[in-house]
DNA sequence: TAATATAGTTCAGCCCGCTTAACTAAAAAG
DNA sequence: CTTTTTAGTTAAGCGGGCTGAACTATATTA
């Protein structure tokens, strides 16, 4: 099956690129912003997930629960996080995004896409067309495949 | 032109799918592995561009040469960078990757991409071969955007 | 050749992220 | 009601990333 191997192949190679120009893109972004790594993962987590707990987030960012503790003390420093007492159990904190923190978010999805737009120029209108019937199979493929578990 | 913005739109749904995946998929492979962001990120560089020199590394870092000459030492300490003199300018230094450097990015490449494959066996013939003519468009596209400045 | 500019390095000092360990407080189990 | 478990916080200590400042060595310019 050659042409697997070949779609295989050139999927990677997207990916690759890709994923170098946003990592750039992210690093610069945060960089100016004052914020780490870690501290956009967990304002990308409640952004996605919506409010959680603290051991939502210690789970998701793979670190220990005082680690986790400090890093959403920072955000709630900066005015980014809301943390607030769970009343069905008061061992337990809300977590989430303050309108800031959303605002936060979203101007770094805007920010990151901006080249799309930069891209988009340079291809004529037949690439354009045959870009519009290709990308939507693969983004369909991914949903199914996020779906399904696994 | 209401093509270009749907294929506008296209590829921002396509980042946004993915940008969440890559982003938590490298925290991981990154902590497992050792490595900073910072230091991933001046591999990448090396992997795409090749040989450069340390200014090249503070400036696509943003960062002071002091910081760069810092990053690029502790590679060098991992064995994953190689640093030599320049015979034409004996300030200036060759900064490359060894070949475990090279290694570990391929590395980093195949385990997040792991899940192409899972996706191209999702696709119909018909499907791949559509794909297969839209992708070198896009990659061709990118490529002459990050050669032209801007 | 002397003066200056360029390429990197080293160091002190700061902040951040992380871990472990010790702790507080509340819920669940007995 | 006491014991144990669960949720999170706080503090000490390590190492990394960053900066500015001082420095070395080489190239360029006048």
């Amino acid at each position: 099956m050659p042409e697997s191997i070949q779609i295989t192949e050139l999927l990677r190679q997207w990916i690759d690129v890709f994923a170098a120009r946003s990592f750039h893109d992210w690093a610069r972004y945060l960089r100016t912003a004052g914020l780490s790594m870690p501290q956009f993962g967990i304002l990308m987590h409640l952004y996605h997930r919506g409010q959680c707990g603290m051991s939502d987030i210690s789970g998701r960012m793979e670190v220990s629960s005082a680690a986790a503790s400090q890093l959403v003390e920072r955000l709630v420093q900066s005015s980014l996080l809301e943390r607030t007492e769970d009343p069905q159990d008061r061992r337990a904190r809300q977590i989430a995004l303050t309108e800031d923190g959303r605002k936060f978010i979203e101007d770094s999805i805007a920010e990151r896409s901006r080249w799309v737009e930069n891209l988009a120029e340079r291809l004529t209108d037949e690439e354009k067309a045959l870009i519009q019937k290709a990308l939507p199979v693969l983004l369909e493929a991914v949903q199914k495949m996020d779906g399904k578990a696994k």
